[in-house]
DNA sequence: GTATTTAATTTAACATGTTAACTATCTTGG
DNA sequence: CCAAGATAGTTAACATGTTAAATTAAATAC
């Protein structure tokens, strides 16, 4: 569980700067998935930014209200919406980025560039590891 | 935030079996610490078990709701609890200790022992990197 | 000794995490 | 076609995360 306690200690550096702009942590990882892709389905939104639907769901009528969002139906399915960046929301984007880089910046001078890196190599084979099914009887398909 | 990933990769795990004991991750990690230690005030069990006073809070009186902690006042300092599992709570541990070892020994096998070893070694490091005060200048005692 | 300050907890208010149930649409087998 | 199943998304209900304010008791300053 040493998991958590980085978790936390890392995002304790990060909420009081996203704070001052008004944004949650999470809302923050929605806006920074949608600046990078022009448009995406909820569905997908939800997987990048690692949050479950019903969360992205009251996340999303909250960033429309703010109009950082914008949502149109999905012609082609009409149980989608297709979700992207306002102009506000693109501004908003530029405003935070360069803070949070700033102190993405700082963790990785405190902690060493090529540690972080290699850090970073051993939790992307633990998500693997843990994604592989369980040896749960139930699931296997014969 | 793979670190957030890798958690609630490991969590996901977790999390059916406590519930098939009725608890939640944190009401466990409430217990956990508390079946180490015989009796604790707040402060402390919040810091051992990564939860925020309010947080611990709910959490206690749920627990004492059930049958599982017990509270008793400090007599040294009129403000604190002592805190400390029933005889239902300790038994509570004796039957999901054993459940949650078998999948921690399952994450080590299929991820290796030695790599665990030396991921928890990084974290460590991480978690000490992070403690550090930001150089906020409004921090600075002189 | 009493007023002020500090400390331990709790309460409040709002956002998210988690599971389950629900709605509307799409897809398929017949 | 169409009825049964699968999908995308939302709503509901309850637990926790997060910050601020309130409460009560202890420690300190005069």
């Amino acid at each position: 569980m040493q998991l958590l306690q980085a978790r936390e200690g890392a995002m304790a550096h990060f909420r009081p700067m996203l704070r001052s702009h008004e944004l949650t942590e999470q809302q923050w990882r929605v806006i920074r998935v949608l600046a990078h892709e022009r448009e995406m389905d909820a569905s997908e939104l939800a997987h990048r930014s690692l949050l479950l639907a019903p969360s992205l769901s009251r996340i999303l009528a909250y960033l429309e209200d703010t109009g950082l969002v914008l949502r149109k139906p999905d012609p082609e399915d009409q149980r989608r919406s297709k979700l992207a960046l306002t102009a506000a929301g693109r501004k908003k984007y530029k405003a935070v980025g360069p803070d949070s880089e700033a102190l993405y910046g700082e963790i990785e001078k405190r902690f060493g560039r090529k540690k972080l890196a290699t850090l970073y190599g051993m939790l992307s084979d633990l998500n693997e590891a843990l994604e592989l099914p369980t040896e749960d009887t139930s699931n296997c398909a014969k």
